[in-house]
DNA sequence: CGACATTAAATGTATGTACATATATTTGCG
DNA sequence: CGCAAATATATGTACATACATTTAATGTCG
C-alpha cells in the first residue's frame, strides 16, 4: 500500500522524506508480522536474534561483548535480554575462566530444539518480502546500504 | 556500509533475509540519529511525530484517535505520549464539547515554537539519506511499499 | 608493588511498545 | 424509555530501548 495512505498524508516535501518515513514505517511493519510470529513460541524479536547468534557460535560460548556486536540494535540491552533466556532455560551463563570479568553464555539444548522448530516459521514471515523479486530485494540492500554509507 | 559488515555476519542465506534485516537494521540506524538529533530539544521521537500532527491540524484540535491514525506505529499508546507533551505544557487536552468521550489535543504556543526551531534540525537529519539521488529515495519508496502490498 | 585507568557486565531510570482490561459516554434497538 | 453494544480514552503489566552509573576484575605505569 503506498506510504500515503498508510499514514493518511496526503504529500511528502521530497522524495527522500517519504522514503525515510518509508523506511521506518516498513520496519515497524515486518517487526510486528515477525513478533507475531515468535509469540506462539514464548520468545521476542531481540531473543531470536540472540538465540540464533548463539547457535551460531555453538558449542563456543559467547561473551555479552559478542552479542552486542552482532546484534541489529547494538545499543539495547544484551545482558536484560539474556535474563529472559536464561529464566527460560535456553541459555546458561557461567563466569569465563580465563577472564572473570566475563561471562560465558551457551546456548542450551532446550534453546537449540526451540530454534529449530521456529526456522521454518521464521522462513515463513520472510515471506513478508514475496512481493518482491530476488533482483528487487538484491536492489532495495544496495539502496539501505548506500544510506549508511 | 555493507550490511554484513554492519553486523559481521559473512553471509545471508538469500536475497530476502539480506534485505530483511538490512530493512530492520537501517531504520534503527536512522531512529538512533533522529533520537540523537531531538535529544537536545528535551522531545523523543514519537512525541516529534504527535506534535507535527497537531500542528498539521492546528488550530483544529485532535482526538486521540485522529493521532493514532496518523502516526507511524499505531498500536503505540498515544495518550501516555500526550501525557508526556502535556506536562512540558507543550499541548493542551479538554475535553470535546460535541462528544464528551473525547479529548481535543492541542498544540500550543510554546509547542509550534519548539516545532519551528526544531524543522532545520529536521531538515538536516533527513539528510541521513543524502548519499541517494532523488531518483534512488523514490525507488526506495517504491519497493518498500510494494513489500506491504 | 600499588594507585589509577580500562574493561566487562549488571543495574537504575525514563521512555516507548504491545496487548489486555477498565471506565465513561454515546448509540441503537426492542 | 431502558439496557446492551459500541466507541473514546485511560490504565495495568510485561517487555524492550536508551543512556548513565555502578561494581568487579584486569591492565598499566610510576
Amino acid at each position: 500500500m503506498r506510504i500515503e495512505d498508510e499514514i493518511k498524508q496526503p504529500a511528502f516535501k521530497d522524495p527522500y522524506q517519504k522514503a525515510h518515513i518509508n523506511v521506518m514505517f516498513t520496519a515497524g511493519w515486518l517487526g510486528q508480522r515477525q513478533a507475531a510470529t515468535f509469540r506462539s513460541y514464548g520468545i521476542t524479536p531481540p531473543q531470536f536474534n540472540i538465540l540464533r547468534i548463539l547457535r551460531g557460535q555453538h558449542p563456543k560460548p559467547a561473551t555479552v561483548n559478542l552479542l552486542i556486536e552482532r546484534m541489529l540494535d547494538k545499543t539495547s540491552n544484551a545482558s536484560r535480554i539474556v535474563d529472559k533466556l536464561e529464566v527460560k532455560q535456553l541459555v546458561t551463563r557461567t563466569t569465563c575462566p580465563s577472564n572473570r570479568r566475563a561471562v560465558d553464555i551457551r546456548i542450551t539444548e532446550a534453546g537449540m530444539t526451540l530454534l529449530q522448530q521456529m526456522d521454518d516459521a521464521a522462513a515463513l514471515q520472510i515471506m513478508g518480502l514475496q512481493n518482491l523479486t530476488p533482483e528487487e530485494a538484491t536492489q532495495l540492500s544496495a539502496l539501505l546500504d548506500k544510506i549508511r554509507d
